[in-house]
DNA sequence: TATGAATGAGGGTTCATTCAT
DNA sequence: CATGAATGAACCCTCATTCAT
């Protein structure tokens, strides 16, 4: 109820350029970016963008906000699927291509330059609590050892997606098979390929 | 013919003094702190710290270059030990261990704000070498996976160290255990409890 | 030839209501409020600001002209009263009481943000022919120091507001008694108590 | 004892250089000239003026402290002249021309753009205990009014001081005398000039 | 005509690096 | 050589004013 009418088109244009935008850049060169430079990749002036999003952060947090609640929302579309461990591993594999894919958001993860679990602190207690369910139907169907909680999980695709960033294309993926497979109970690790 | 004559003494003590300020500071604050800082820690002038070390970069490459000799010397003296599998992995904790003590390793090792890599090029490539030689005898020894070189394992170290100070206390070490149970060969997992 | 038709009754109103929100606003906060604010609680756009006065001293000028407005005819309706004496302090108590309960306008008088003598010069000569009118019939009285003109009264009053405001509620109006004591002739001075 | 050195000598000529620099461009234009301005004039960077003064508002409380401390060294060696009333009203036309000469100052008295009473704590204090000497001295020989306090003169120097300023050099001292006499106890005006 | 989004020139402040003392 | 003061290029953010819708 804050606006009484609809949005006008040029502005919603405008928003959605600069979060394009800033996700590229972000994603591509991290948080230290100016919001000069995002506005002018943007063809916009610095204004704008800060009359969109009152600071910085709140820039970078609109972003984080809706990549996370994408993540979410394919944790829970997943829930449901049939093999517990097979919908967990999944779940992994595609959260970290999003963190590689994304340098700003594995800063954020990280912990370097933003403090995103204050600022986006909604959307990040849904995804682990998306991501909770996930992780004790799969132990619970035996697929993931049981010392582990939703946090460390998170951390750990968080990490691979800062480590397999920085291995580059060489052995892709290597880092998140190994990681993986330290997750799975004794005894039920993949057979070597 | 870079020096004409031998350094004075009070250069080397001032050198010494810089990069051990630096080495502390860079550990608990992490790379963003103001060279001026640094020196007024050391209880020098900004200018001899720029004597030293003619970037901020050159000084912080110079403690990680003094860090990973150090570390490269205890995989020398590892790699000689009884059980290879052992070894390897004592050492893994052990790297993990010196990261987590250091905030601004970390964030190089993340790649957010230096690129240790390009700066310690020398260092780097000889920690490499002497964490091959690990790793291999530990492959060979059956403790550790086929699939995995030794830029994989050193990544692997960096992201552990990462993760483990992210997490905080709770829980230390599950990272690490679950990574390097992920190193070992299928079959070889350690037994639950 | 400014315009061809009669202002529309709308355009008229959206006029007053902005006139009359950035009267209180600027008398509540001075001068430093933005225009945005000030079309925000009148419930325009900032456009529509623009629309009636071009700048923002313009809009505080239109202000300042309706009150300097009232308050000459103010004079003018004191200057036929019975006692001179009596109306010219009346009036000068009326016009520090104004002063008082508006910010924007005592930091206009003290020179601090618009000239306002330069943006409103008729309004601000008709107030001073008014204030003339009463001075000199109160002098003529024999109840005003002869050595005063106009100019220097219209400082004074100004001059109080401010001061009365910076002290707030303790003492009220004794800068005010004190001042006009002084306007007042050798022996003519009010009696204590 | 926070230096165990002295300072350097070019270090002092610029602080120095800054603070004459900016004492005038503060007394000529008041608060809002940018520290950019204020350090093109100096001849120096804007980061030296930050590094002898902290923030914008510390470089203006250095210069209202001296001033406020020269004035009270001015009030404290008149308090023990001879005629208490004598020494009070030349006190009074002393701080005027002072607040005459600085626009600054008397922004700041004014209470608009910083708040001195809040950054210039003590020697506001010094100051107003100077002034309550010098004030009470005189109220007991019969010069001055009962009915006032130190704070109801301080503000009435400030608004003399503005309001000179603003009349410019027409009738100079005449709103001072009016003030004066204001302030002198019933029967006690000076006789007409 | 009304709207409010867009603009862009500054403003205060920080800090890596240089250079006078 | 050591010192630490000076530099100046950025950076984030605000707001009067313009202009597309």
């Amino acid at each position: 109820m804050t606006s009484g009418r609809p949005p006008r088109a040029d502005a919603l244009r405008n928003r959605a350029r600069v979060l394009e935008v800033a996700h590229e850049v972000f994603a591509a060169e991290g948080l230290s970016v100016p919001i000069d430079e995002i506005a002018r990749r943007a063809g916009v002036g610095a204004g704008t963008v800060y009359r969109h999003f009152p600071t910085k952060d709140a820039l970078f947090t609109a972003i984080v906000v809706a990549r996370i609640d994408r993540i979410s929302a394919r944790a829970r579309s997943l829930a449901t699927a049939g093999d517990p461990g097979q919908a967990f591993f999944d779940f992994f594999a595609y959260m970290v291509a999003e963190g590689i894919a994304n340098k700003g958001l594995g800063e954020a993860l990280a912990g370097a330059g933003v403090d995103v679990e204050a600022l986006a602190a909604a959307s990040d207690q849904e995804l682990q609590r998306a991501l909770a369910d996930l992780l004790t139907r799969a132990q619970r169907a035996g697929a993931v050892r049981d010392d582990v909680g939703p946090r460390e999980v998170k951390a750990l695709m968080g990490g691979c997606a800062t480590m397999e960033r920085q291995l580059g294309a060489s052995a892709p993926g290597r880092i998140t098979t190994i990681t993986c497979d330290g997750l799975r109970p004794p005894g039920a690790r993949t057979p070597p390929g």
